[in-house]
RNA sequence: GCGGAGGUCGCCCAGCAUGGUCAAAGGCGUAGGACUGAGGCUCCUAUCCUGCAGAGGUUCGUGGGUUCAAAUCCCACCCUCCGCACCA
């Protein structure tokens, strides 16, 4: 076993012996819930996961250490379709998933066979995931974990249901999903073989009339505001078509897919007949709005896979509709085969009907021109329809020949006219994909009409309001996402909450439909405050009656009432009352971005709906999706990463880091292993760059230098405290890790050794900075600090301005400049040194450098003025020449400078270069490899064969190199 | 299409709210040096261009504008990423 692996596992197992991150109420103390979105345990938690709940792991160690009692519980989610999926494929023996079983989720054969029972399977998994999530090194009270199909939750889902359908939240209706008529189920996009994203689209089917017969012809359409426009209705002549009995009142034509369809969309469909389009080619037929009558064309771009396969046409603003009539008045001898006199095509003219900006009458004949297709065939036509079709719906507004719809734009009015087509009998609706969708059965999926599905009304207008209300007193991590919840929020539409099948908590009233994934997650963070009492006393799920429940979150009915009738004593109810009340709400939930549209809106909703505002949630931090060496994570990718092998392969701590300082806000974080080995080596060094400190640091001194330590420090704390309480985990890491680990080699250079007591100190505090990022090294450190307790617990260390010693640094900045300066002459010069010499100004000098620095600092710094100021000053009157080229440059140095460091520059007033340089010339010399002279521009005697002292201002010695 | 987030010096990214302290932090990479038997690791130095004295020049998606002054403010444009539903 590594060192490393050694290290974690001593610390998980001390840890858990002390029982560190279990947290009851303590009314002493703060508290601080958080929370991470449940996994789906299909398949083992990845680096993904990790990336999200390390961000929270980070931030409650963090609180922990400042003093706060923290919670942060964890359980699995069970609930859904794929984990039955998943178990039938492997029923099946589909290879190539068994496959990815065995070398990406790395599960042993053993357990592989046994995963034909989806429970096994998921309990594998979710094993896995504990094991996974405490080597992590996840701060989680595991006393209040469970899964969402254990009984005891159902309990607490069916309460919630039963709530939500009092509060009128809960409707029914009927909905359009994807369906595999094999499976009879409907087929997400996880389900499917092809076609992921393909969604239902909506067509108006016009309900036309043969003429002197009781036939419909129902022509499908995206634009029915452009009945008006018609002219003739396309049927490919060689296509099949049926004749056939719809909800027992009407005759319709469609093609014969589409009667197959239709069918699963809420109509009783019964064949009279199946008869080539060609028959129907020459006859006309009525226009239900107008009565005018039309006839009836050939059209071979007609294709009966889509929708009805009878299509009408308006030439004047469809381009396809446009070049098939043009072949065939090119050609007008073709309708001689259908017995048709060619003078009905040549008659046809095209209607105009909608009035767009760029265009004359006839938009499609136009366009075809500009684009010069030829005919149906050229694959410009289709690019031609996109565009025309964009155009007239944003800026096409319809003519005088459109009823009372004229001078509407189509963007306004299309779902107006929709509805009153509906209502007036001439419509009818039918759903199609766009794409074709096979379903991982291999059976090519239809649209199916749901009936009487459940639905959670999010479009309610007073449950968004209320909605709204939570997100505006939340704090969300970072602020720029609120304006994606409201986004979501004002959006989103009925959800259906139920299916049919896979795991999950039945509807308690309506037998066969099981609450789903998204609906069955929304407010459990408060099952969590219980579930710990739950466990412990084995409270049987009969015993959780919908009353318990309204007792501890909403404090309604007698206790002794409920205690008798369920068994749970008093004092049981009293207690998870009591630790619902201290612990909830929860501070912070953190996930990815992708689950703000729904999850975590969702989330919201629930709470809006089931809480008081005293228990909405406080806090949401999102971030970016992890990307893996700069592409999206998939097992089909083969760059899926599990959070085990992670792990195995890094160690906990530079998992956890290599994560981290990937990315924080929404910015996408990318995984490279390369950057989590180097920060696994970088770690073994900082070990030993630490253990060689705290071994040798017994020396106290207090020098400028060790002073700049401690004020150094004190930045750095701030900087990491307020990142962390922002939720920046990659700042505070950032300049936990990298930042102060420059400032101690700074340090330790300037000091040429590591023996003091001061460096001790700032590497206790950089160590308990680190310990939320990386626990383990942390913890050992620490312990070899000769720390008792630890670090997990230790205090926050706290920004002290006492400790500030702006002295110090400004004569540790004053070093790092010349050292700047220096170099930059070498590189300049290219000259081989053998001799530095730096000059400090004149004390003269000081009186006018910090003058100038408190005109400045208050306002504009007048040359004159100053001037005739210092020429007053009898000390200073006799070399007003010098000042003279002195005042101009330094007010160019001053205006370089932050009105911070101004301010504490005339706080400290002079400092005594000289003296500072001096104890610095040990590390000059060797850093230089060549002598080092300092001489103040006051000592008479000094070296100086350049006169470059002269030159030399506060804060800027003058540097003569030899 | 709708909604959201972004484009910074080889790469990852900080800065932008409150314009000047920004040639622009940090990490990675690269080069040179130290250490080592050698390598890896580690440590030091450099890393936009020019420059024989601490300086100058050109940069922050593109093009305009405001201002004494713009990576930061305004306008237009181009490009990238994410979500769009019954599915976790």
């Amino acid at each position: 076993m590594s060192q490393t692996k050694q290290v974690e596992e001593k610390w998980l197992a001390l840890w858990e012996a002390a029982c560190v991150f279990e947290a009851d109420p303590n009314p002493a103390k703060q508290k601080i819930m958080v929370t991470f979105p449940f996994p789906y345990m299909n398949g083992p938690l990845h680096v993904g996961h990790a990336f999200s709940a390390s961000r929270v792991d980070v931030y409650a160690r963090f609180k922990r250490m400042q003093g706060y009692n923290v919670l942060w519980p964890w359980s699995w989610h069970w609930t859904g379709q794929p984990l039955l999926g998943a178990s039938q494929r492997v029923a099946r023996g589909d290879q190539e998933y068994i496959r990815v079983l065995r070398e990406v989720d790395g599960v042993p054969e053993e357990h592989l066979q046994k995963f034909v029972d989806p429970k096994y399977m998921a309990q594998y998994y979710t094993n896995e995931g504990k094991n996974a999530a405490k080597h992590i090194g996840f701060s989680v009270d595991w006393r209040r974990e469970f899964t969402t199909v254990w009984p005891t939750f159902q309990k607490f889902i069916e309460w919630q249901y039963k709530n939500l359908r009092e509060q009128g939240y809960v409707t029914r209706g009927t909905h359009p999903v994807v369906w595999c008529p094999k499976d009879k189920s409907p087929t997400g996009d996880h389900d499917r073989q092809s076609g992921e994203g393909v969604t239902p689209e909506q067509y108006t089917l016009i309900k036309y009339k043969l003429v002197d017969k009781n036939v419909i012809l129902p022509a499908a359409t995206f634009r029915p505001e452009t009945i008006y426009g018609i002219t003739n209705i396309w049927i490919n002549p060689d296509a099949t078509y049926v004749e056939a009995t719809v909800n027992s009142s009407e005759i319709w034509v469609i093609s014969q897919e589409a009667a197959e369809k239709l069918k699963e969309q809420e109509k009783i469909v019964v064949v009279n007949r199946v008869f080539k389009g060609r028959e129907l080619v020459g006859k006309t037929f009525e226009n239900p709005l107008t009565h005018e009558t039309f006839p009836i064309l050939p059209g071979w771009f007609i294709d009966t896979k889509v929708a009805t396969g009878i299509v009408f046409s308006v030439p004047a603003h469809a381009p396809f509709d446009w070049l098939a009539l043009r072949d065939l008045q090119l050609k007008p001898e073709v309708m001689g085969d259908f017995g048709v006199d060619p003078q009905v095509v040549l008659q046809i003219k095209p209607v105009s009907i909608i009035k767009v900006d760029g265009f004359g009458k006839y938009p499609a004949i136009e366009i075809v021109e500009q684009m010069d297709i030829k005919d149906q065939q050229d694959p410009k036509a289709n690019q031609a329809t996109k565009e025309l079709y964009k155009k007239e719906f944003h800026s096409g507004k319809l003519e005088a020949n459109c009823g009372v719809y004229v001078g509407k734009s189509i963007r306004e009015v299309k779902d107006q006219l929709i509805g009153d087509f509906g209502k007036l009998g001439i419509s009818d609706v039918m759903y199609d994909l766009a794409e074709s969708v096979v379903c991982r059965c291999m059976t090519p999926c239809v649209v199916k009409i749901l009936s009487d599905q459940w639905f959670l009304n999010y479009s309610d207008s007073k449950w968004k309001d209320k909605t709204k209300e939570v997100i505006a007193q939340m704090k969300i991590y970072p602020e720029t996402a609120r304006t994606s919840f409201y986004a979501t929020t004002d959006w989103l539409k009925e959800w259906a909450c139920a299916r049919t099948t896979g795991f999950g908590t039945p509807l308690p009233w309506s037998e066969g439909w099981i609450i789903e994934t998204l609906s069955d997650s929304t407010v459990y963070m408060a099952f969590y405050t219980i579930n710990k009492h739950i466990n412990q006393s084995n409270i049987s799920p009969e015993a959780l009656i919908p009353e318990v429940f309204d007792y501890i979150y909403h404090g309604k009915g007698n206790q002794t009432q409920i205690s008798k009738t369920t068994g749970i004593t008093g004092e049981l109810l009293e207690a998870m009352r009591k630790e619902f009340l201290y612990w909830y709400p929860f501070d912070l939930r953190n996930s990815a971005k992708e689950l703000v549209p729904n999850h975590l809106s969702f989330c919201i909703f629930h709470h809006a709906a089931l809480f008081p505002p005293e228990h909405w949630p406080k806090g949401i931090g999102v971030n970016g999706m992890l990307m893996v060496e700069g592409q999206g994570m998939h097992k089909s990718k083969g760059n899926f990463i599990t959070l085990k092998s992670a792990i195995n392969k890094y160690g906990a701590d530079a998992t956890r880091c290599g994560l981290m300082i990937g990315a924080e806000g929404m910015d996408d974080p990318d995984w490279r292993a390369d950057n989590a080995n180097d920060l696994k080596n970088k770690f073994e060094s900082l070990k030993s760059f630490v253990n060689n400190i705290i071994a040798s640091g017994k020396q106290s001194e207090n020098t400028a230098l060790e002073r700049w330590l401690q004020s150094k420090m004190q930045y750095r704390i701030r900087e990491v405290t307020e990142s962390l309480d922002e939720l920046k985990t990659r700042t505070a890491l950032q300049t936990a890790l990298f930042e102060v680990w420059n400032d101690l080699r700074w340090y330790i250079q300037r000091k040429g050794s590591i023996n003091t007591v001061a460096l001790v100190e700032a590497v206790k505090v950089w160590i308990k900075m680190l310990a939320p990022f990386a626990p383990y090294m942390c913890e050992e450190m620490w312990s070899q600090a000769g720390e008792e307790s630890f670090v997990s617990t230790a205090y926050w260390p706290k920004f002290d301005e006492n400790k500030l010693d702006f002295a110090a640094e400004e004569q540790e900045k004053l070093i790092i400049d010349m050292l700047t300066d220096t170099q930059n002459i070498l590189k300049a010069t290219k000259i081989t040194p053998k001799r530095f010499v730096f000059y400090t100004a004149a004390t003269w000098k000081w009186q006018i450098y910090l003058k100038i620095l408190e005109k400045t600092s208050t306002g504009e710094a007048k040359i004159s003025e100053l001037m005739k100021e210092f020429s007053n000053n009898t000390e200073l009157k006799p070399c007003m020449k010098d000042i003279a080229v002195l005042v101009p440059k330094i007010i160019k140095a001053a205006t370089k400078l932050s009105s911070n460091r101004k301010a504490n520059m005339i706080k400290i007033q002079k400092i005594d270069e000289k003296q500072a340089i001096q104890n610095a010339l040990n590390f000059l010399k060797d850093r230089f490899n060549a002598e080092v002279n300092v001489y103040s521009e006051d000592d008479k005697n000094r070296y100086d064969p350049k006169n470059r002292a002269s030159i030399a201002i506060p804060y800027q010695p003058a540097i003569y190199i030899e």
